[in-house]
RNA sequence: GCCCUGGUGGCGAAACUGGUAGACGCACAGGACUUAAAAUCCUGGGGUAGUGAUACCGUGUCGGUUCGAUUCCGACCCAGGGCACCA
């Protein structure tokens, strides 16, 4: 019937818990150091899914291993428990969000106890706990002592169903990425954080990062950094002058109009009597587009000519100048040069409008524009030159002549850091009566929420804290003094979870120095894809700031990243309640039991891949768990089990060591795994089995499976936890064959196979190889052009 | 439209720096054990033709390089993810 899964986890998971067996002596700097985190989750109503039992059972083995070959290390788990569901919550039913959020965490907490994760439950944190608050907002008044953090009354993406400001990010197609609500513009208070002022170095560190290739190139075109110019235009007959950005200052010479973005500053100052009606008309005409309706209309290029003409710097042209929403204003210089031969944009927009077109580069711009390399032509300064030169040389001439210079850019923009919500950190300001800002003191930190009876949104936009009077009004050296209604993102706690975890219970600081300084980066972080962008670039913005103060000694806060794939339900689809098509890992648990759906998610496939779950994989991941214990159980197979070795499972014994711990060290789980159940199979066909290899197994499969492996560990008469045990480790003398079985080809056909003896030289297995029938029959007849012999792999014979 | 990732049996997948494609598992089939079934243990499975040894075909498609290509190169098709007028 096979173990009793729920007698021997049960134990076991008592017996980790009464023995602090997991727990991690930080300040033991005797041993290397391996940090290795997963991304908290969010404890949200659904508790947990199979999904996150992939990533933490893929962090919980590497933290088990990592143990047993010798590391000191910290694998902790907390909770990212601000957040939008809470307080939703909260305000149907009034009651707090922090209610709800504790009764979800108890409720996680015993599922990932149940799993058998080997969490130091000490270091646990909860980004809601006051003295975590407490260090957020240190952080944020240092963001603001930096200039980093600034008040802005921009517009901003309001969305009414929800009453709060959405980040861009949080908005898509113009709507709401929580409900999908339509969301306008509205200008509102605003605190920003200048993540702009760090777009060099976030860019530059991500060539020092082992995380996935994709994930760089995501964050590389978000920061967006382009090298291009920038150029200024003298207004015809007025006394002011523009910027404009490109890339392309090669084609200036092609350049037919310019082009300044609806909210250029100087549109008010240029344009023409006559043509101000139509400016202004067609101003309120991009007032009232939503931000959906600005890009759905992208195909049609809008704009209007304001009356006005720019100087080309180059050449002294005189070009109109037009404004047109095509042309971004918080982008660049928020006006463009534009040259219609030469750059699809411009090419739409002066068809649309009538703008003739000058080719300045050898190519056909009969029916699109000409966007690659080529010489120049119609240019004087760069005829006959190619792209790259031409640069060089325009850069260097507007240089001299005053109307230009080399310039980067970034698609980066600054961080909208406030929400309208209550169940976030205040922001630890207030504002007197003339609105002058005064940041608190460190010594009134932390500034926590005050009880409301009511959670719902003001509706105006400010959040439901403008409704709580005592809290919000006081007096600050005999002043009045308003708070800050505005509350963080639920990304700030998370930007600096990782440190926190070294001293959770610090109050002198966020954490010790020393521990910071030993212990960043984290060597191994893992979590899912769908923060590749954001949360990682925000922990990275907060975690250079830190370094530029000095509290943390490396520059990057996360070594190395690893994206598990999402597990999707057995129709392909994504898992979700409306599709029916979730899997409750509790009842996987109940019935088969945590090792088993461990190891099944383990083996379905590659971590990364996003795989669809198969109803019989923990049934067969629990037979073979089975299996591995009836080596023992069965006395047929215990009377196998000696203390001598027969030799006969050396080579598979040493190169499965080998393999799992390669293949586990670089989160190959599947096929270390496929390696220990090889292994299992060839113990299963052997007439003695050297103890030390069973223990051996046992040892490989502990991470994946503890419960069992512990259990089979105290069966074989072994005392304690399998966690002080050491890793195997192999040896190479055993590795070695006495003969190999290679394939012989004949024009790239494989026509048979030989075994020889591995010390063969070229000439005995040319021989060998000729030898066979199987060969025999296709040379006969026929020229042998050439053999070609690659030990131990193949034999190749050419005829004719 | 642009950027990234991937496409291998009925299914999930393996395959070192180009070297016997399909390890391991699921499902399936056969055998042993059993009165029987379940469980277990053993064996067999890429396709087509053939009783058979064997032959031919086969890693999305088409071409190329090579003695040899899942692997390298070119063009294309499809799926997933990201960005979206970024000058």
């Amino acid at each position: 019937m096979g173990y009793d899964h729920k007698k021997i986890e049960t134990k076991w998971q008592k017996y980790w818990d009464e023995h602090a067996t997991f727990k991690c002596d930080v300040y033991d700097f005797s041993k290397p150091k391996y940090y290795i985190l997963d991304m908290f989750p969010y404890p949200s109503g659904e508790g947990l899914h199979v999904g996150h039992f992939e990533n933490y059972t893929a962090t919980d083995i590497m933290a088990r291993m990592q143990r047993m070959r010798g590391y000191n290390v910290l694998h902790p788990i907390g909770w990212d428990a601000f957040g939008l569901p809470a307080e939703q919550y909260a305000i149907k039913t009034n009651h707090h969000p922090e209610q709800f959020t504790r009764t979800n965490i108890e409720r996680f907490k015993k599922q990932l106890r149940r799993a058998g994760f080997s969490y130091d439950w000490s270091k646990e944190i909860a980004t809601i706990d006051e003295d975590y608050i407490k260090w957020t907002q240190w952080i944020f008044l240092k963001l603001y002592e930096d200039g980093l953090a600034y008040v802005s009354y921009q517009p901003v993406n309001f969305c009414p169903a929800l009453g709060t400001v959405l980040a861009n990010e949080e908005v898509i197609d113009g709507k709401s990425e929580v409900g999908g609500f339509p969301v306008i513009r509205k200008p509102m208070r605003q605190w920003m954080l200048k993540i702009t002022a760090y777009a060099d170095k976030l860019e530059e560190g991500l060539s020092t990062l082992d995380w996935p290739h994709s994930t760089l190139e995501m964050q590389k075109n978000w920061i967006g950094r382009s090298f291009g110019t920038r150029v200024v235009f003298d207004v015809k007959g007025k006394d002011v002058s523009f910027n404009v950005f490109t890339t392309r200052v090669d084609t200036l010479y092609g350049c037919m109009y310019c082009c300044l973005a609806p909210e250029h500053p100087l549109v008010a100052k240029i344009t023409s009597e006559d043509k101000k009606d139509e400016v202004e008309a067609y101003l309120k005409k991009i007032a009232s587009k939503s931000d959906l309706e600005r890009t759905d209309l992208n195909k049609e290029k809008t704009g209007v000519f304001i009356g006005a003409y720019a100087i080309n710097p180059i050449n002294g042209e005189e070009v109109p100048i037009y404004i047109a929403d095509y042309v971004l204003a918080n982008y660049g210089e928020g006006a463009v040069m534009a040259v219609p031969a030469h750059d699809e944009r411009d090419y739409a927009f002066a068809k649309a409008h009538g703008i003739g077109m000058r080719q300045v580069l050898e190519g056909d711009i009969s029916k699109e524009a000409f966007t690659g390399d080529a010489k120049h032509i119609n240019s004087p300064l760069i005829n006959g030159l190619n792209i790259d030169e031409s640069k060089k040389v325009l850069n260097e001439y507007l240089k001299k002549i005053g109307k230009g210079e080399e310039k980067i850019t970034y698609k980066l923009r600054d961080w909208l850091f406030s929400r309208q919500r209550y169940w976030g950190e205040p922001i630890p300001v207030v504002y007197l009566d003339d609105n002058t800002i005064v940041p608190l003191n460190e010594s009134d930190l932390p500034l926590t929420l005050p009880h409301l009876d009511e959670y719902k949104p003001s509706g105006t936009g400010e959040s439901p804290l403008a409704l709580a009077k005592d809290w919000l009004d006081v007096t600050i050296d005999g002043k009045h003094a308003r708070r800050e209604t505005n509350t963080m993102p639920q990304w700030a706690g998370s930007c600096w979870y990782y440190i926190r975890y070294l001293d959770p219970h610090n109050d002198k600081c966020i954490a010790d120095p020393k521990l910071i300084e030993h212990w960043l980066p984290v060597d191994l972080y893992v979590g899912g894809a769908e923060h590749a962008v954001l949360h990682l670039l925000y922990a990275r913005f907060w975690h250079k700031v830190l370094f530029d103060h000095g509290i943390v000694k490396c520059e990057e806060p996360f070594k190395k990243l690893f994206h598990q794939g999402m597990i999707l339900g057995s129709n392909y689809e994504k898992m979700s309640k409306s599709r029916g098509n979730v899997v409750n890992p509790d009842d996987l648990i109940e019935e088969f039991g945590a090792d088993a759906l461990r190891f099944f998610e383990m083996f379905m496939g590659p971590l990364e891949a996003s795989l669809p779950w198969n109803d019989n994989g923990v049934e067969a991941a629990r037979k073979y768990l089975d299996r591995v214990y009836r080596l023992i159980e069965l006395p047929e197979n215990a009377k196998k089990i000696s203390d001598t070795n027969d030799h006969s499972l050396d080579y598979v014994y040493h190169y499965t060591v080998k393999k799992v711990t390669e293949d586990f060290l670089n989160l190959q789980y599947n096929t270390g795994l496929a390696q220990l159940m090889v292994l299992t199979n060839e113990m299963y066909k052997a007439t003695t089995i050297y103890k030390p290899y069973l223990v051996g197994l046992i040892i490989m499969l502990s991470p994946v499976s503890p419960h069992l492996m512990e259990e089979m560990y105290e069966m074989l008469g072994y005392d304690g936890s399998l966690s002080t045990a050491n890793w195997p480790t192999y040896e190479d003398k055993c590795l070695k064959k006495n003969d190999v079985t290679i394939g012989v080809q004949i024009n790239g056909k494989l026509r048979g196979t030989i075994t020889i003896d591995v010390e063969a030289d070229e000439k005995a297995i040319e021989e060998a190889a000729l030898a066979l029938p199987g060969v025999q029959k296709y040379i006969e007849g026929h020229e042998i052009k050439k053999i070609i012999v690659i030990k131990h792999r193949i034999v190749s014979i050419v005829i004719n």
